[in-house]
DNA sequence: CACAATTCAATTGCCCACAACTAAATGGCG
DNA sequence: CGCCATTTAGTTGTGGGCAATTGAATTGTG
């Protein structure tokens, strides 16, 4: 497999086209969050509290481990984040009673009103993007392959640590 | 243009299908920074740290407005960073003396000797995402085209605020 | 039952992104 | 020349992302 390359000239290249994609992915993803933080801004929430206020919108409510494995966030991430939308009045925190470990989450009253006032939000961002809704499923498709791909790649070099 | 909504019935949907796109530039923006962060551990300096690597391997030597300028970053997160990559001893910063107010950025020996180590990275890279060299450039230029028309819709809200 | 391994959330520490503000230097303009 | 608007970096404060660690609860196993 990683016999001395198997064609040495373009490597510089290589370079460059690193630098456009990995700036370009990079930039893309700030863009997004900044369209999402102007048109979140009224509703007074971040967008990663938005993507986990989308899940809770959908399932209601559930603990924090399952809401870690949706959004592929840890509890570093999420335990201040839902303390903020607590702080915030948009869910509760609360041990589960047949688990003390877990913590489940749940949106309150406020916080399942604010769905009402979300469902503007996509339609204002995907205006700003000037794609149309098929363009932007096959791009989130693409984006999908990208991420199970490097996942996959992430297992295989934790696997080589043996 | 925003009369009441033209369709109605599929507002539902939008909030579902932004959902699943805005997670998944999300992930896969984290998920390529993860595989990075792998990769350039051997180099000791972070994925932020390496796109401004590469604009100095490319450029040699600029003032931070600029290096800005290239990378859609502010001096809130440049200033911290290359401090660090000062201390790491890869570049020095400088006062400008034609124009104090500038502070030039240079690669010192060691940061320009890091780059031969770098040459390793994109091969490493591209070969995790599973992607070939074409189906890279084409998602870049649609990353790109994206994040052109998000930065034109921000422009334009901004001109609103008049 | 008792003890060890595992699971889960929280915390700590480091880095990045960005808004808002500060301070210094520059360039124009009366 | 003297003053003011602009430009440029830097700082501060808030929020996110993640690795590493902690502590409590649970599960498995002898």
């Amino acid at each position: 497999m990683t016999t001395s390359a198997p064609q040495d000239a373009p490597q510089e290249d290589y370079l460059l086209l690193d630098q456009q994609i990995c700036f370009s992915l990079h930039a893309a993803s700030r863009a997004f969050t900044s369209a999402y933080r102007v048109v979140l801004k009224d509703l007074g929430i971040t967008y990663p509290q938005y993507l986990v206020m989308l899940v809770l919108w959908e399932q209601g409510e559930l603990p924090v481990k399952k809401l870690g494995e949706r959004l592929r966030l840890d509890s570093g991430t999420l335990s201040p984040l839902l303390k903020r939308l607590e702080a915030a009045g948009l869910v509760r925190r609360e041990r589960s009673a047949r688990d003390e470990r877990s913590v489940e989450v749940r949106l309150t009253g406020e916080g399942t009103a604010l769905r009402e006032r979300a469902l503007a939000v996509p339609r204002r961002i995907v205006s700003a993007t000037s794609f149309d809704v098929d363009e932007i499923r096959d791009l989130r498709d693409r984006l999908n392959v990208l991420t199970a791909a490097l996942d996959e790649a992430a297992l295989d070099e934790a696997a080589l640590e043996d």
